[in-house]
DNA sequence: CCACGGATTGGCT
DNA sequence: GCCAATCCGTGGA
């Protein structure tokens, strides 16, 4: 199972394309990382883009800000924020410098150092094995099992301590597209998307 | 300075 | 299924 963490790092080229484009390409690719003595793996299998320039629910829209300002690098670099007083959501941005635009990551399956995440986010052992389900279906859940914070917003995806590697190509007929969930603006936007049948889905 | 709302989660009815 | 928790970022006075 292990040698999954050999696959080939997506590099620059892969996220500097379209925001929906790199969202539908990350579904299947495998997030790690880098722990003091182990590493984190899972494979992503839910994602939102959000795009700045005419999409009123990215954080992009109203332009640059202290917080956003990682949102408009070129695309490569971790976007991390905090929200609802509770939780942090990670993202990956695409496209161009001061484009704005992010893929949020909603949803993996968990592959490599599930101890630690378990660790990570109930702070004690499972109760049941159902609960393993509960360990990485949602935007905060993801954080919390891998220890992603503000302190990792900003970091480059082509360095050691958090980055992303190849999988091979999903069949489309596998790759599922719904409006997103949990905005109130730009709600008609169909940018979610999402393997089917995926058992670690933040939502049926 | 103050007010308000949020790319969520988990507990309770 | 409904709803409170919780606190930071943002914008206006």
């Amino acid at each position: 199972m292990n040698d999954i963490l050999s696959n080939k790092k997506l590099q620059k080229v892969f996220y500097k394309r379209e925001v929906t484009i790199v969202a539908q390409n990350l579904l299947g690719k495998i997030l790690v990382k880098n722990e003091k003595k182990s590493a984190l793996a899972g494979k992503i299998i839910e994602v939102e883009a959000y795009n700045g320039d005419f999409d009123e629910a990215a954080h992009s829209f109203k332009g640059k800000t202290k917080r956003t300002e990682i949102m408009f690098n070129e695309g490569g670099y971790l976007y991390v924020y905090f929200t609802y007083g509770a939780h942090f959501c990670c993202n990956v941005v695409t496209g161009k410098k001061e484009q704005g635009t992010a893929v949020l990551i909603r949803a993996v399956e968990p592959l490599v150092g599930l101890d630690k995440m378990i660790k990570n986010r109930f702070r004690r052992n499972l109760k049941n094995e159902k609960e393993i389900l509960n360990l990485t279906s949602g935007p905060g859940k993801v954080c919390k099992a891998f220890n992603i914070n503000l302190s990792c917003s900003g970091l480059s995806l082509l360095g050691d301590r958090i980055f992303i590697l190849d999988s091979k190509k999903l069949d489309e007929k596998d790759i599922g597209i719904s409006k997103r969930i949990g905005i109130t603006r730009s709600v008609d936007l169909p940018w979610r998307f999402f393997i089917k049948d995926n058992p670690f889905l933040s939502r049926k």
